[in-house]
RNA sequence: GGUGGGGUACUCAAGUGGUCAACGAGGGCAGACUGUAAAUCUGCUGGCUAACGCCUCCGAAGGUUCGAGUCCUUCCCCCACCA
C-alpha cells in the first residue's frame, strides 16, 4: 500500500508483471483520484450514472473506474451546471476516477443526426434538434468542465464496412484534431489519451498510432473496432494499432465488452476496456458468467431456485434465484434489472481480477486456455447453466 | 316475463358475403445487443410439418349461397333496463 506522500502524479504508469509469452501485462495507472490496476474494464455510465447503480454499488462490486459522456453531460444537465455542482465526481457522488469519451463515438452512433466538417462535428441533439458544434477546442473544453481523470480525444469513427479513402480522411481528422486537442486546458491532473483510427487498414492503423505518440499522450486508445467488422478483422484492427503503441503508456481498446475478444486484447498488451454490454446486457435480461451468457427471462429457468451464477459472491446472487429474478423481469420491477446489472458488472470485475491474479502469477497463458476450454465446454451444454 | 345489447384465438378486442387462420393490444416464447438516442429492438404465437402444404376454427345445431366469422331459423349463455 502505497502512503500519501508518495503517491506518484497522475499519467504514471507503473508496469508490474509483464507475461513472458504474451503481451499482457499488469500495471497501475495513477490518476488524480487515485489508482487504477490494470487490465481493467470500466463500466459505462454515459449519463452521469451507471444505469441502475449507486456509486457504492460499484464500490462493493469491485469498480475501479467508470466512463461519462461528452456529448449527452453537455445536452444533459450541460457542463457549466456540473461545473457549478463541482465537478462530475462530486455531482455524481463518486470518488474513483472517471473517463470520458470525448463524443467521438456519437460521431458512429448519431450518424444521421451530425455532419463531419474539417473543424469538428456538426451535431443535432437527439432530444430537441437543436444544432451544436463538437470540435477539439469544445470536446476538451467539456472534459475539462466535467473534470474527469483522463479526457478522450475528440476522434472521427467511421462505420463498416468502410473505404481506405473515407478509413484515411478519418485518420487524418482523427490526428488533427488530437494534436489541437494536446494543446488545450486541462483539469488539474487530467490525463488525455489519443485514439487510433484506420478500420482494417493496417497501414493506416500504423501511421495513426506512430503520429499520435509523435505528438505525445498520456495513454493510447484503439477506436473505430467493434463496428460491425467480423471478430478476425476485430482482433487484427486492435493488433495492427496496438503494435506501433510504447509499451510504458496505458491502452485502451474503446467499446469492446466479449470476454474472449477482450483476452485476446490482454495477450496483445491492451489494459483498458470499457463497453455497455455487462449494463446494457443485464437490463434486456441477459446474464453473464464467466463462462457464457445465458437469458434470465427464457422460460426454462421459472423454477430455477439457483443464483443467476453459482459461486459468484455477489449481493444478487447471494440473496436471490434466477426464478426471483426472471419474474420481476417479466414483471417490469426495477429491481430485476438492477440485480441483474449488480451481477454482470461483478462477473466483469472478478474476471478481471482473476485475470490479473494469473497475470501476476506468471500464468495467464494456462488461464487463458483454461477459460477458452470452460468456454467451450459451456457452448456446447447450450447454455450458461450448470 | 318484456325490450335492447352481446358471445371471435391464452386475455382484451377488430371484423357484417370471398382478398380470413382471422386487424390491433396485452400476455407468452425465441433472438439480437460491443467508446449507451437501448429497463430497448426484431421475429413467432390454432394443430401437424424441415418446408411446400394439409387439417380444424369465430357460443351450439341446422339452413341459404359457387362461397359464411359475416345472411336466415332454432336453441344455450352473459349484460343493461323495464315489469
Amino acid at each position: 500500500m502505497t502512503t500519501p506522500q508518495t503517491t506518484p502524479p497522475p499519467g504514471t504508469f507503473e508496469i508490474l508483471h509483464a507475461d513472458a509469452s504474451s503481451g499482457a501485462r499488469t500495471g497501475r495507472l495513477w490518476t488524480a483520484h487515485g489508482p487504477i490496476e490494470t487490465p481493467v474494464f470500466m463500466p459505462v455510465g454515459t449519463q452521469g450514472t451507471v444505469k441502475t447503480l449507486e456509486p457504492r454499488d460499484l464500490t462493493e462490486n469491485g469498480v475501479q473506474v467508470i466512463l461519462g459522456n461528452t456529448y449527452h453531460l453537455m445536452l444533459r444537465p450541460g457542463v457549466s451546471i456540473v461545473e457549478a455542482c463541482g465537478g462530475l465526481h462530486r455531482f455524481m457522488g463518486w470518488g474513483g476516477p472517471i473517463l470520458t469519451d470525448s463524443g467521438g463515438f456519437q460521431v458512429f452512433s448519431l450518424a444521421n443526426l451530425r455532419k463531419v466538417r474539417p473543424g469538428g462535428v456538426e451535431f443535432q441533439s437527439h432530444i430537441d434538434g437543436t444544432k451544436f458544434f463538437l470540435g477539439p477546442a469544445e470536446a476538451m473544453a467539456i472534459q475539462r468542465g466535467l473534470g474527469s481523470d483522463i479526457a478522450m480525444c475528440l476522434d472521427e469513427c467511421p462505420p463498416y464496412p468502410c473505404d481506405p479513402q473515407t478509413a484515411c480522411q478519418a485518420v487524418d481528422k482523427t490526428l488533427s484534431w488530437a494534436a489541437l486537442c494536446k494543446r488545450q486546458a486541462r483539469a488539474p491532473g487530467q490525463l488525455v489519451f489519443g485514439i487510433v483510427q484506420g478500420g482494417e487498414y493496417a497501414p493506416l492503423r500504423e501511421r495513426c498510432a506512430r503520429e499520435l505518440v509523435a505528438i505525445g499522450f498520456d495513454g493510447y486508445a484503439v477506436g473505430g473496432v467493434s463496428v460491425g467488422e467480423p471478430e478476425p478483422v476485430l482482433l487484427r484492427e486492435i493488433d495492427d494499432g496496438v503494435r506501433h503503441l510504447p509499451v510504458a503508456r496505458p491502452r485502451y481498446v474503446m467499446g469492446l465488452g466479449d470476454f474472449g475478444q477482450m483476452v485476446a486484447s490482454v495477450a496483445c498488451g491492451v489494459d483498458m476496456f470499457d463497453c455497455v454490454m455487462p449494463t446494457r446486457h443485464a437490463r434486456n435480461g441477459t446474464a453473464f458468467t464467466r463462462h457464457g451468457s445465458f437469458p434470465v427471462k427464457a422460460g426454462e429457468y421459472k423454477l430455477d431456485t439457483r443464483p443467476v451464477e453459482e459461486g459468484c459472491g455477489c449481493y444478487a446472487c447471494r440473496h436471490f434465484s434466477r426464478a426471483y429474478i426472471r419474474h420481476l423481469l417479466n414483471v417490469g420491477e426495477i429491481l430485476g434489472v438492477r440485480l441483474l446489472t449488480i451481477h454482470n458488472v461483478h462477473c466483469y470485475m472478478g474476471f478481471f481480477r482473476e485475470m490479473r491474479a494469473a497475470i501476476a502469477a506468471g500464468a495467464f497463458e494456462t488461464w487463458r486456455r483454461e477459460f477458452a476450454a470452460k468456454r467451450q465446454e459451456q457452448r456446447g451444454a447450450g447454455s450458461g447453466e450448470s
